[in-house]
DNA sequence: TCGTCCTTTCAGAAATCACTGAAATCATTG
DNA sequence: CAATGATTTCAGTGATTTCTGAAAGGACGA
């Protein structure tokens, strides 16, 4: 006879609604991650960890993911090095275990800091450096091969333009922060709802 | 003796800095592209259309990025699909040409509504789901197995009113335009840079 | 220092994703 | 409607990413 043989079956089953829920959350932030560029498992590994209540060693994760060790311990370094994560040690316990940060707002900075220095800056510098060139290339120019160069410009400084806007708007939520951000949504909804004579 | 022998090696040289030009962003945007959750050469394609002045045919993309036939069709779909990129018609040719959308805040809006409906809304939907479940379960439950869930359920709903609250700043970006936000980005650096007294 | 327990690494296997090219389909013209 | 030219599809192939499991590398206590 099991050892929990005992407990009823209305139990078993309310227990089991929480884990079909942890399951369902974790399946769909896994199938996000691929949107995200990060990797399935990775995902999951970071959704498992959020809604785990208490700290989880490699073995828990191994189990509840299904994955090998090898792939956890490198998924767990990732969400580490991507600051989504933290080690925690437990006093008496020589094992290793891990726990997300559990504050969304946390989430998102975190996530926009880093993407902003991966993706952001880089293409941003790109583009600066195709408008210095064209910029040095232009006066050479002849007629069409003139305006086609202007047209690029153009183009290329509208997308400059843009990712300075948006870079500058990240810098400005990330100093807001979530109550600053809350705010502005409640004013600007209200602005929108009623908007006063003197625009 | 090639046909363009003529033109003297300065023209050549200048031509060339444009094409390098080109080929820097294409490389650029391609690589980005990853990182965006799309396949490098449907990014390298974008950014070849992008920064084209004229539409191009099939052929010229398969000229330009050294890719099939079928490859390009498909791509040039997909862009299609996320409606960034145009199908053009000219008179008297019965190629198709293809040409990007030049406004990067098209761009912006454009991407943003697509992934608020491919990424945004199933994670709510099941976000909301979940807390659904776990406020059917909770009653039921007693002792540790209680607290446990309702931890779980604080969780999700932080994670929930964050992607609410994203949501709509998202709608309020769409709302506000292009001309909106720019003024948005200038009137909180002004407020940040010399904040009044009356907070 | 050795033995134990845990973590990390990494070569090779497995799975996934992207691409090609030829055949099928579609559209237009004579 | 047949001929021509363009586009789409998709099975097979190639490339890339992800995963496994075993071996190597620590850290700690005895």
């Amino acid at each position: 006879m099991p050892k929990d043989a005992q407990a009823n079956s209305r139990t078993r089953s309310d227990t089991a609604v929480l884990e079909d829920t942890k399951a369902l959350f974790i399946r769909r932030w896994g199938e996000m991650g691929i949107y995200w560029g990060i990797s399935r498992t990775m995902a999951e590994l970071h959704a498992l960890l959020y809604i785990s209540t208490e700290p989880l060693c490699t073995d828990d994760i191994m189990r509840q993911l299904q994955i090998s060790r090898g792939n956890a311990s490198m998924n767990v370094r990732s969400l580490i090095d991507w600051g989504l994560v933290r080690r925690v040690h437990l006093r008496g316990d020589r094992k290793e275990y891990f726990a997300a940060e559990t504050d969304a707002w946390y989430l998102f900075e975190t996530i926009m800091r880093e993407r902003r220095r991966r993706e952001l800056e880089p293409i941003g510098e790109t583009i600066g450096k195709c408008v210095a060139m064209l910029d040095q290339s232009i006066p050479q120019l002849r007629g069409d091969s003139r305006d086609v160069a202007q047209e690029c410009q153009r183009r290329l400084r509208g997308m400059h333009q843009f990712l300075v806007t948006v870079g500058s708007l990240l810098n400005l939520a990330l100093d807001l922060g979530e109550k600053g951000m809350d705010m502005l949504a409640k004013m600007l909804s209200e602005a929108k709802s009623q908007p006063d004579g003197k625009s």
